[in-house]
DNA sequence: TCATATATGTCAACGTGGCTGACCTGAAAC
DNA sequence: GTTTCAGGTCAGCCACGTTGACATATATGA
């Protein structure tokens, strides 16, 4: 699976179509972010604040050290965002039971409104694109995807050995949201 | 097709897929760029240049404001980048023979084997996911990115407008590799 | 020919979100 | 109990975006 001799590779292995990948991953990130980087900016907040309210959102109680390595970024960097999330009063640290160094960060109900608020904008644009592409195709998207992640995270993506399958046309109905 | 009641919304489209679609996107995305920056990084290059490096070699010739509608960054932005590019003699800029206020940006032989190096390196991540996920999912892919994608540039990766699904055995190469 | 619109450049000031280095502090280990 | 160290902060720097004001050359139409 690794190389494959340059005239037996599939065509959409061309050069030409990666490159074609390639563009269409740098725009469509861009656009992805863009309208929702709007409802940050009226909250007087950036990117990296969206991604900290989010992740903590989605693991309430998770450590600064934690946090730092699903962002890959250096503690200093989140420092100052989570600065920024206390003072404006969107999340709340508390130091841990067993080892009173770790700080356990959770959003405040201010917090938990405006990441809502940002993420439903986000998703919105991705609901649209998926709609538009249909079940099978965001089977396509996700499986490629996972395959650009790279370490660690990688294995939340990957149903096989991982998680349970999650395959695109599994069990219908029920919990439709 | 912008809105269906809840209830009758596919599976796929339930909050907790869009929500790890989301996060498929962000970890994709820092990875895919992650290996290549190094390369950047050795040139004394940022993402910046990287990306004024391959529009311009994607369409030599092209001039200052048709890159900026591209790159959708302000010209004083755009003007840095260039200066830097230029003083590393990567590009060449040369006015136009109709409207000689413009100036028609190229590469340098240097500037393309830069742009070559950083691309490939980009294009190697790419492919190894592409070949992972097969040539159905890469399909997927580009329906659900082409989707995220707005505006004009949308239309550059929608093959003929309803989308004729662009399946991976088409035109016959020529070019290949 | 003159007026206006266009393409580009430059200077200055600033914001976000990365980075490194120095340092503080609580918990644990010797 | 002094040292070690992980977790976290403070200070300052850099890349790369932004706005705003203004300069200049050129094209174009009245």
């Amino acid at each position: 699976m690794a190389d494959l001799k340059p005239g037996f590779n599939p065509l959409f292995l061309r050069e030409e179509d990666l490159r074609e990948g390639m563009e269409l991953l740098f725009f469509a990130y861009r656009d992805f972010l863009a309208e929702a980087d709007q409802v940050l900016a009226r909250n007087g907040l950036g990117r990296a604040h969206h991604r900290a309210l989010y992740f903590i959102g989605r693991h309430p109680g998770i450590t600064v050290s934690e946090l730092l390595k699903l962002l890959r970024i250096t503690k200093q960097s989140l420092s100052r965002v989570i600065g920024d999330l206390t003072a404006k009063e969107m999340i709340t640290q508390k130091p841990g039971l067993r080892d009173r160094r770790r700080r356990h960060l959770t959003l405040t109900p201010r917090g938990a409104e405006v990441e809502r608020d940002v993420t439903a904008r986000q998703r919105a644009v991705l609901a649209r694109a998926y709609r538009q592409a249909g079940a099978e195709a965001v089977g396509g998207f996700r499986k490629v995807l996972a395959g650009l992640i790279g370490g660690e995270e990688r294995k939340r993506f990957t149903p096989e050995t991982g998680t349970p399958p999650r395959r695109p046309g599994r069990v219908p109905a029920s919990g439709g949201r």
